[in-house]
DNA sequence: ATTTTAATCGAAAACGTTTTCGATTTAACC
DNA sequence: GGTTAAATCGAAAACGTTTTCGATTAAAAT
């Protein structure tokens, strides 16, 4: 099982291990017939470079790190599919961890990765998660980070996201062009900037159409789970018999809205409109079909790996890196759940 | 930024870099007082080994590679999570690469992992793989190997699979006691294996029951999708009207099949019963929710690592290694869609 | 014939760790 | 005091590559 090695072509060829080298990296300063010759002898014996040796001697690995909150989930494995794909297209592997929403997981993976010395790092944060002591360690040591998603504005790297703010508005204004006069908003927990924005898109909507906003008509989910939807849309009709229209934080979410409506008989969307976010695969199977916001997570992915690359050329080459922002564009997708006939 | 180093550490405290290494390694040949020493000013200046450096010496990453045909995918992200949990668990790391169902992709990456050395490999087939020549260097340079689900019985590796021909039997055989006298079979392709055994047991549960196998009731899908499942219920019910039962090779394609039956108003179960296989989370949701075949996906993961990590720890000491195979519980998981009434 | 230039090569250091094995010191024993 | 044993240390090799820089040779120019 011993594996050809730099040494072994040399002495075969009765050359040294530098002109053995050199002749595979295409370096000027050796004849033809040497490198031809060497070339014929890499293949014959299955020459692969030892990139452990490789790695330690240029100090990278052509490794990266991605921490996401969750891999089981439509949204973050589309995303993922676009990093890898990417990163492979560029000579780059995917190492992935799985935060659990675990700020302490999140820590010690970072610091994993960190040990591991990845040649970046690219995270969705956590929900706990914010500018903490292992996210400013990866900045420290200007390791190339890149966030998506869950992001924190404090931090300071380049980001993927899209305009959640804006994405919700239009959801819920959709809703009002639909005829909703009194809509309530399932939203998720505090923290992650993304239920932030999209509440705050929620309540600008409102306040674009003159409807007046109400604390009662915003529900917190702590997990954001199909379980979760199903006992809100309970709460939502037992608490307030006149809402017509729910825009909640995510598809997973508003199925479970769905489902317990159909089980109660309750027309959607005549009775109450539903629209979602992220549109995902499930929503175009169930019944009545969910209408959405369409995040572009492959695309996601792309532009996240893009910006790590970025930074990883820059500061290969010992300049400071300034960090970028891209933002990708959301559609909404009009399905049944929100179109009303009356 | 730079790394501390057992040099550094050496120095500054007037001892051998070999000192310093073994004290970090509590090896017995150094005193307490310089231990303690060594590990105070180790961790005043933060040090952790270069993991190049220790590659390069030992041989070895800590680093696995896994393949599988698709990763937006319930089923395959949930083994993700079990191989990257039990990894973790036992200090390894996992580059994930996905071959698209592709056989030129699958023999690329392999080739890829194999140059990056990493410790063992996962693999899941893509559908036209087989013994072919990439698999066959992973075992003639003794790479650490286990296939899971989707795999060859031609390959002499360990193995993580479910008994695909008695699941299906068994659901077959639900949907037989459930009342159905003609049950057509969506299959999926030729080639992999548990397509075949899946069909195989399809045809041995007719035959427990004196029911004539029709091959003209088994439809071919080939790139298993929602839409096929929509088509071939289309094809069924025009070729056989007769049908009152459905078994189908994965959640998936019986969601198409449902839909196409919601969209048709044809009664299921009552009209057609149908059971699907994976229990996908989107089975419970839907409308009517989805009678079908539990795979243990996560703890395939778990026993997925655990195997290598057998073969991993066996080759280290050099000695031989024989393949192990562990067959997962499958259980049948009895929704609405198979419950007729009548 | 001498000098310059270009072409081709290789010695050696470096990356940072691990481990073997021998050296030295100290303690223990008779 | 001499021998043995135990405790503690470090020199050095090894892992396999990359890259710098100087050496050698051959060709070209004067």
């Amino acid at each position: 099982m011993k594996e050809t090695t730099l040494k072994e072509i040399a002495e075969s060829l009765g050359i040294s291990i530098t002109t053995v080298s050199k002749a595979l990296k295409n370096y000027s300063d050796v004849s033809d017939k040497t490198r031809k010759a060497v070339i014929a002898l890499a293949q014959e014996l299955n020459y692969t470079p030892n990139s452990f040796a490789v790695n330690l001697r240029t100090k990278e690995s052509k490794t990266i790190g991605l921490i996401i909150p969750e891999l089981v989930h439509h949204f973050f494995s589309s995303v993922i599919n676009g990093i890898i794909a990417e990163a492979e297209k560029n000579g780059y592997l995917v190492i992935i961890l799985q935060s659990n929403e675990s700020l302490e997981l999140e820590k010690k993976q970072v610091a994993l990765l960190i040990n591991k010395r990845v040649d970046g790092i690219i995270i969705s944060l956590s929900n706990e998660s914010n500018n903490d002591f292992h996210i400013k360690e990866i900045l420290r040591k200007e390791i190339p980070f890149v966030q998506f998603d869950k992001i924190s504005k404090l931090i300071p790297s380049s980001k993927v996201i899209i305009n959640d703010r804006k994405a919700a508005m239009e959801a819920v204004q959709h809703l009002i062009d639909k005829g909703c006069k009194k809509i309530a908003h399932i939203r998720g927990p505090e923290n992650p900037q993304n239920a932030i924005d999209r509440f705050l898109g929620y309540k600008k909507a409102l306040e674009n159409n003159g409807i007046c906003y109400d604390s009662k008509l915003v529900y917190n989910c702590k997990n954001v789970t199909f379980e979760e939807g199903v006992e809100f849309a309970k709460q939502i009709v037992e608490d307030h018999p006149d809402v017509d229209g729910i825009f909640v934080i995510t598809d997973l979410v508003a199925v479970g809205v769905l489902a317990y409506f159909n089980e109660k008989d309750i027309q959607v969307p005549n009775q109450i409109a539903v629209i979602g976010f992220s549109n995902w695969f499930m929503s175009q199977v169930i019944t009545p079909k969910l209408s959405t916001v369409d995040q572009p997570s492959y695309e996601m992915g792309v532009a996240a790996f893009t910006l790590l690359l970025e930074e990883m050329l820059c500061r290969k080459e010992g300049k400071v890196f300034n960090p970028r922002t891209i933002e990708l564009e959301t559609t909404i997708v009009e399905r049944n759940s929100s179109l009303k006939t009356n």
